[in-house]
DNA sequence: AATGCGGGGTG
DNA sequence: CACCCAGCATT
């Protein structure tokens, strides 16, 4: 029987050598880089060398799309344009800029980064992989493409687009999901990187990944590296990667109320935990507007009444669903500490940062 | 090794 | 809808 994929279940130090045993490895890297220059993306942060705006890229870069980050990027670095700015920026000022983004503990990690860069590199930007990797929110990935694209370090990156990539190069059907696997592209990644520049040869696979040799649909009769791909030949391309995880999510009823006391919006600030450090509309896991108004004197020593229910809201994360029926409701008091350190106007509420779960709700 | 953490784009 | 995206920290 004809073998369908190059990679069936090997012990490992044989693996590599019979996964990349037909690779042309130096003339693989050069084609990359050789189509990099010529075809790669003209992007903001690709025309400044600066780490500290490579860094904030990458951040931004974790798990969002290119053109969901260029504006954010823009505005991000308008306001805080070297590594001393972000160090002694007001958190809540860092969280609206961030509004919208998601991830969120990826700005406070910048934040205590910058602090770490001024204190303990007297505000220089670490150039060795292992100092930049000891920055908070910077993990292997990162660390790898700001060493490789700031200071020409070769170290491979391994993401969505390389293992995607090499798997169809190589034809192999490992498991992506797999941190074994990962380990695995990481070798071959580090083998191949050492073989020309680094920075355009990982912005290069980027960029194939994100132009060419997408998930669906890739674009291999426009491929640079066509003639290196075992998929291609076999016309396996569409099977790969093998990406195999659990995804179950889990579903919470909410009943999310719009409140006000007077002239003012009541919003809590989360404090932990999904979400925290950014504000949102009261919410509790009850089914009837009784419970909502028994909770709430519970929590805030005062009471409130929900006047009318307004629609329903349906907001998807990644691991959850919120299903919310929101109302609209009014405090009646006491007026109490508790209750007033809760009270914006609705100037002060368009400058607080709201994740868009709630935010579409306030703008509907 | 598994889980929590956002939001938007795409077919 | 399902899947994917320049992942990391925590346990």
């Amino acid at each position: 029987m004809k073998q369908l994929f190059n990679c069936q279940k090997n012990p490992k130090d044989t693996l590599i050598n019979n996964l990349t045993s037909h690779l042309r490895h130096k003339d693989f890297v050069q084609a990359i880089i050789r189509w990099y220059r010529v075809q790669g993306r003209d992007l903001p942060w690709r025309r400044t060398n600066d780490p500290y705006a490579i860094w904030i890229s990458e951040i931004m870069l974790q798990q969002t799309q290119v053109d969901t980050v260029i504006p954010y990027y823009h505005r991000f670095m308008e306001a805080f344009p070297n590594v001393y700015s972000l160090a002694h920026a007001p958190m809540d000022e860092i969280y609206k800029l961030w509004e919208g983004l998601g991830y969120y503990r990826r700005a406070s990690h910048l934040k205590e980064a910058a602090a770490a860069i001024v204190n303990d590199f007297d505000g220089e930007f670490p150039h060795t992989y292992k100092d930049i990797l000891s920055l908070k929110g910077v993990g292997p990935y990162t660390a790898s493409a700001i060493s490789s694209i700031a200071f020409k370090l070769p170290k491979g990156v391994i993401d969505g687009n390389t293992l995607r990539i090499l798997s169809r190069i190589l034809n192999c059907q490992e498991n992506i999901a797999k941190d074994s696997t990962k380990k695995l592209y990481q070798e071959i990644m580090d083998q191949l990187i050492a073989l020309g520049d680094p920075s355009d040869f990982n912005q290069g696979m980027m960029d194939l990944g994100a132009m060419i040799c997408t998930p669906k649909n890739p674009a291999c009769q426009n491929c640079p590296v066509r003639d290196f791909c075992q998929a291609s030949q076999s016309q396996t391309q569409k099977l790969l990667p093998v990406n195999i995880k659990n995804k179950n999510k889990e579903d919470i009823y909410f009943i999310t109320a719009i409140l006000r006391y007077k002239d003012k919006y009541f919003l809590i600030k989360n404090k932990d935990g999904l979400l925290s450090g950014l504000y949102g509309l009261v919410q509790y896991e009850t089914e009837s507007p009784r419970g909502f108004e028994d909770a709430f004197y519970d929590a805030y020593h005062t009471s409130v009444r929900l006047l009318e229910y307004e629609t329903e809201f349906r907001h998807v994360f990644s691991h959850r669903v919120w299903h919310m029926s929101v109302y609209y409701g009014e405090i009646e008091g006491p007026q109490n500490q508790k209750l007033a350190d809760h009270l914006y106007t609705y100037e002060e509420l368009q400058k607080l940062p709201i994740p868009t779960a709630h935010k579409k709700i306030l703008d509907f």
